[in-house]
RNA sequence: GCCGAAGUGGUGGAAUGGUAGACACGAAGGUCUCAAAAACCUUUGAUCAUAAAAGGUCAUGUGGGUUCGACUCCCACCUUCGGCACCA
């Protein structure tokens, strides 16, 4: 027999594949499973990376559609973005030929790793084919209200020249170059995210199957909590001509904690601050002075710096504000520590239940009140009437207590739980219209205009013409239809559908001058009013690229249909995923995203998913053999494509499965291929041991149907490494056997097959059998022949092990008859000794278990 | 600080209440060979004991607990990684 040579062989059986379209995509039958990994952004070289990601999805659904599945795997390119356009810069090649020359490339890499995705749905986000669809959906969402446009104070990154959405945030950096994000008041558009908040959020129980780790991170990130907005007002307000209102507003999720309240705190953003800086509300003038020294200078630092400093700053206003509920009079500080964003802006500090209002009651030797005592120190004061508060805090040094408990110094709901003191209240304020129940998120949103040129144009104009005919301008001011470009004011005008896409010019000035590049090609900015006729601008800014990959899985269905997003009727046949294979670093991007797009196409009626995947896995990271990540600067970059040169494919892929578990993180070390390609070399070998004349009794079908069970459970599991340890266990066996017979060799290839697509293919075709080994052939698992009559019993003594028993299954649930073969053993005997056996532990199959006094 | 995941030989890891260390990598010794190894065979958690074998004891981050029996379940703590964080 001649030696394994992966070389020949691979090249051969790709060709092969490739010719007779095996893996060729067919939607039109039933039983479909549809598999995705998330598409790659085409930056020249396939990085191990990719090749761990698509490689655990290609066993999954070879497994998948050896049993007999429509699987559906595809592939394409997620291919806007800052790098292209930063390389395009570098290089002086135009972003579009860079990156269709990189997909080439990457392609070709693709295809060397024996994958059974395909390109024959394949997406490319640049092309105005799929953009356009961008486009529409934006109009969409602008037609519901979802996109607006909004000067807002936003994340700019000063070395991309552009605006980053909260979740491309990364601790104060950038999550494309890693350098410092400013604030920056930046008009442009938003999605906004926030009316799906509600929808977004994971139940305890989701009909779907992602990781926990994924859903508890979305959901903080979206942070929902439920409280109230109470009103407090302004002490002597009626001098003032504060014409607003004349109370405050605060948020609280803590109402119940109300009679602790000692101060109120404005964020020095906040409105009624701004109001005492126009001297609409008065203070005195040395007042005015401090605050307005404050606020400036808070005002100055970046929000990085705000959040990371925790040493607390503040001034007080000298305003007062009365209790709601008490009648005190309240002091009004302002404080950058409270966040305008959020809530209110404005809060009730509770300095002996919050530790934040505690830190700064502290410094500006603010009072604080207790209200709240633990339910131990509570139930047992019984009469709370009567426990001096001082003397406990003293005892217990309880300065802050966050947590529930029984309510005290606080009239009427004292002694009640505070969760019970927290709906009264509630129930109270909102009665005597004092405030009102309301609940916050977290999650802002999505600000999706990028000051960049590679990207999916907005289809948007601005219209000088029509803005000067419209009527109720005062009126749609607050509506935002307008913009001001130039010191002219001009009307939003919405590209209509039939004239999309809007194409990307080829000739623009894309170096990064801080003026959108598209403002550069005037001939592709100005054009006539679809509305009015006249002249007309274009919107000159690009979408984010995650709109890209927000829904390019709909688009895979039918990526060249001309008149529609989607083939909605595929769409309801095909989708959801099934199981869908990414990394971790996108469960607050891209994953939120498309699950939002998801919840917005069932509202446009087009889909009626509530998830677009069924199944999630995170996979883990391919560390360099030095145990860092791998980078261009560390010199640590595994490259897949000399791996392949070195040990063949099937070798790369069966130590990538094998090496870690699929979620782990861990070092490319490629020595350690060697142990897998010298496996390759055993089942190659194996060839020679096979025996046609074997008579079937010979055949050991326990061993055989184990493996079965094994490897298609493990593999169903994303547990490649103990799927593969199932065969080399196997393959050590069959190893020890003089011969093999026909059906176990065969067998075994089948099992391999997915994880090592070539050797097994080659093998199968030395043994006869007809073309593909990857068509419908997955071995059937027979729990019948996994029965022995022969078990093997542990005997414990004491809960250590001291022997075995082989009894016959005939017995095996009378644990009496094992008891006395067990006491047979000589070993046991001397063990046992002189002591007497109290217990006896049978569990049938496993193990026998003496208990000696 | 909060949330999530994890901690097992020299290394990657296996075992989710039933004989801990499967399967590999590495290492050591041997075989074949003029020589070699990426081939083949043997050994390989620590420790005690023995001429040898059988054998004993200790071991899954730490300390408690539940159980006939715990890597696995419960309580407390430590450490590492990932995410979030002045969100009221």
């Amino acid at each position: 027999m001649i030696k394994y040579q992966p070389k020949e062989l691979e090249v051969k059986w790709r060709k092969r594949w490739i010719d007779e379209k095996i893996y060729a995509s067919d939607l039109t039958k039933n039983n479909k499973f549809y598999v995705l990994a998330e598409f790659a952004y085409p930056s020249g070289d396939l990085h191990i990376g990719h090749w761990f990601t698509w490689g655990g999805a290609d066993i999954y659904a070879r497994m998948r559609r050896m049993q007999g599945y429509q699987v559906f795997f595809p592939n394409g390119f997620d291919a806007f973005g800052l790098p292209a356009e930063n390389a395009a810069i570098k290089r002086n090649i135009h972003p579009f030929d860079w990156t269709m020359d990189n997909i080439r490339r990457m392609k070709e890499q693709f295809f060397s790793m024996g994958g059974s995705f395909t390109f024959d749905h394949q997406v490319i986000t640049c092309k105005p084919e799929y953009y356009k669809w961008n486009q529409w959906i934006f109009l969409k969402m602008r037609e519901r209200g979802l996109a607006y446009r909004e000067k807002y104070l936003s994340n700019w990154c000063e070395t991309c020249q552009t605006v980053l959405a909260n979740e491309g945030v990364e601790s104060g950096t950038c999550w494309r170059c890693h350098n410092p994000i400013v604030q920056k008041d930046v008009e442009q558009w938003f999605f906004k995210i926030t009316d799906f908040a509600e929808r977004l959020i994971w139940p305890e129980n989701p009909k779907v199957d992602w990781p926990k780790a994924v859903r508890d991170a979305q959901n903080a990130w979206i942070g929902k909590s439920k409280g109230m907005v109470i009103y407090f007002p302004l002490f002597g307000s009626k001098d003032n001509e504060f014409d607003k209102q004349d109370y405050i507003e605060i948020f609280t999720t803590r109402q119940d904690t109300i009679y602790g309240v000692t101060f109120l705190v404005l964020s020095p953003e906040h409105y009624v601050v701004t109001e005492i800086l126009n001297k609409k509300i008065k203070v005195s003038k040395a007042k005015l002075k401090e605050i307005s020294e404050y606020v400036s200078k808070s005002r100055k630092k970046s929000e990085l710096q705000r959040k990371e400093s925790k040493d607390k700053t503040g001034i007080d206003t000298g305003l007062e504000v009365l209790n709601p509920l008490t009648g005190e009079e309240i002091p009004v500080w302002i404080a950058d520590y409270v966040l305008s964003g959020y809530g209110t802006g404005a809060i009730m500090a509770v300095p002996a239940h919050d530790s934040r209002d505690l830190d700064f009651a502290q410094k500006f030797h603010l009072p604080v009140k207790t209200v709240v005592l633990p339910f131990e120190i509570g139930i047992s004061g019984q009469s709370s009437g009567s426990i001096s508060v001082k003397s406990i805090r003293k005892e217990r040094k309880l300065d802050l207590y966050e947590g529930e408990g029984i309510m005290i110094n606080s009239e009427g709901f004292t002694d009640l739980p505070t969760e019970d003191a927290r709906e009264k209240i509630s129930q109270y304020l909102v009665k005597h219209n004092l405030g009102q129940e309301k609940t916050t998120f977290h999650l802002h949103d999505w600000s999706i205009s990028r000051q960049r040129y590679w990207g999916t144009p907005i289809p948007i104009l601005y219209c000088k013409g029509c803005w000067n005919k419209f009527e109720d301008k005062k009126n749609k001011l607050q509506g935002r239809d307008y913009i001001v470009r130039d010191g002219v004011e001009m009307a939003i005008v919405p590209v209509p559908e039939k004239d999309l896409p809007v194409e990307l010019p080829y000739d623009v000035d894309y170096t990064p001058t801080g003026k959108p590049p598209l403002a550069t090609n005037s001939k592709w900015m100005h054009v006539k009013c679809p509305v009015c006729g006249g002249e007309a601008q274009r919107d000159t800014e690009t979408m984010d690229t995650f709109i890209d990959s927000s829904w390019y899985f709909f688009r895979y269905l039918d990526p060249s249909l001309d008149n529609s997003a989607f083939d909605i009727s595929l769409a309801a046949k095909i989708m959801p995923v099934d199981i869908y294979f990414g990394g971790a670093e996108h469960t607050l991007g891209h994953t939120l995203y498309s699950r939002f797009f998801t919840k917005f196409f069932k509202t446009l009626d087009i889909t009626d998913l509530d998830e677009f995947a069924r199944r999630r896995i995170n996979h883990g990271i391919v560390l360099g053999p030095d145990n860092q990540k791998m980078s261009k600067s560390r010199g640590n970059v595994i490259n897949p494509d000399d791996e392949v040169k070195k040990f063949g494919a099937d070798a790369v892929r069966v130590y990538m499965a094998f090496f870690m578990p699929y979620d782990g993180t861990g070092p490319w070390v490629s020595e350690r291929v060697w142990g897998s390609y010298r496996f390759l070399e055993r089942v190659w070998q194996l060839y020679e041991k096979i025996n046609l004349h074997i008579s079937s009794a010979k055949i050991d079908l326990l061993m055989m149907h184990k493996t079965i069970s094994k490897v298609t459970k493990d593999i169903n599991n994303i547990k490649f490494n103990t799927a593969i340890s199932a065969l080399m266990e196997w393959l050590n066996y069959l190893n020890q056997k003089d011969a093999v017979s026909k059906e176990e060799y065969k067998t075994f290839l089948l099992l391999l097959a997915p994880i090592a697509p070539f050797i097994t293919e080659e093998l199968w075709n030395m043994l006869g059998e007809k073309f593909s080994i990857h068509l419908k052939r997955w071995p059937e698992f027979s729990s019948e022949a996994i029965k022995t009559n022969e078990s093997k019993i542990a005997v414990l003594i004491n809960g250590k092990p001291r022997g075995e028993v082989i009894i016959s299954d005939n017995i095996s649930e009378d644990d009496k008859k094992v008891l006395s073969i067990a006491l047979e053993i000589e070993k046991i005997k001397e063990a046992i000794g002189k002591r007497k056996i109290i217990r006896t532990v049978y569990v049938p199959g496993k193990i026998i278990n003496l208990v000696l006094e």
